[in-house]
DNA sequence: TAAGTGATGCAT
DNA sequence: TGCATCACTTAA
């Protein structure tokens, strides 16, 4: 793809949730040497700077400090002792608020992420949190990358035409957010509905 | 439906 | 130091 141009750091300056739902339709994608993995985002999770199952609501320590740096900024954390998550940190420095990347399409490196996901079928290759972060090869090596730079493993791109892949994919439904106890009924899961590679959780 | 896995954070 | 909890996945 010769069009895939980072996103720029101001997209990821408003609030989590306009930042998640602004994000459905765009790539996430993972250099590794001269090739490249990744997929279009169809669902995303908000957490919000006054949000009690958020990392940072406690303020700031070693596990989460990236979720406290620059807008675009990723927040890379392992969970229950086997999976990664890969967040999206928004607003300015100094105020915790992050997108978690819940699932992909698969678009890049499909040879790869079929390797990684075991041969699975493809629907299960990124269709949640941990497993996308498996099939793209993301770990805590990539916390607090610069995901508007060009030059990072790890990087969120444009799609040229995000309106054609929402229309072809949507539409945009939001709702109450899975996997946590507190204030999981807060409307801040945002997903592509008509893509069959959402979680489903 | 439940076990597994290990880091984290708060209580002791 | 101990222990409950955890933004999940897989096997059953």
């Amino acid at each position: 793809m010769t069009t895939l141009a980072c996103m720029e750091r101001r997209f990821f300056e408003p609030d989590a949730a306009q930042v998640a739902a602004a994000l459905l339709g765009h790539y996430l994608v993972v250099g590794h040497g001269d090739s490249l993995r990744g997929g279009l985002i169809v669902e995303t999770e908000a957490y919000r700077v006054d949000d009690p199952a958020s990392h940072g609501f406690r303020g700031e320590t070693a596990r989460n400090r990236s979720m406290f740096g620059e807008p675009g900024t990723a927040y890379v954390y392992f969970i229950y002792g086997n999976h990664h998550c890969v967040n999206v940190v928004c607003r300015e420095r100094g105020l915790a608020e992050a997108v978690l990347i819940r699932a992909l399409a698969p678009r890049f490196g499909m040879e790869a992420m079929r390797r990684c996901r075991r041969g699975l079928p493809d629907r299960q290759w990124t269709s949640g949190p941990g497993k996308l972060c498996a099939a793209l090869g993301i770990d805590r090596s990539h916390d607090g990358l610069d995901l508007c730079d060009s030059t990072s493993a790890v990087r969120l791109a444009r799609h040229p035409n995000v309106a054609e892949a929402r229309r072809e994919q949507g539409p945009i439904v939001s709702g109450p957010r899975v996997g946590i106890s507190k204030a999981a009924t807060w409307p801040l899961r945002f997903r592509l509905a008509g893509s069959v590679f959402c979680s489903g959780r």
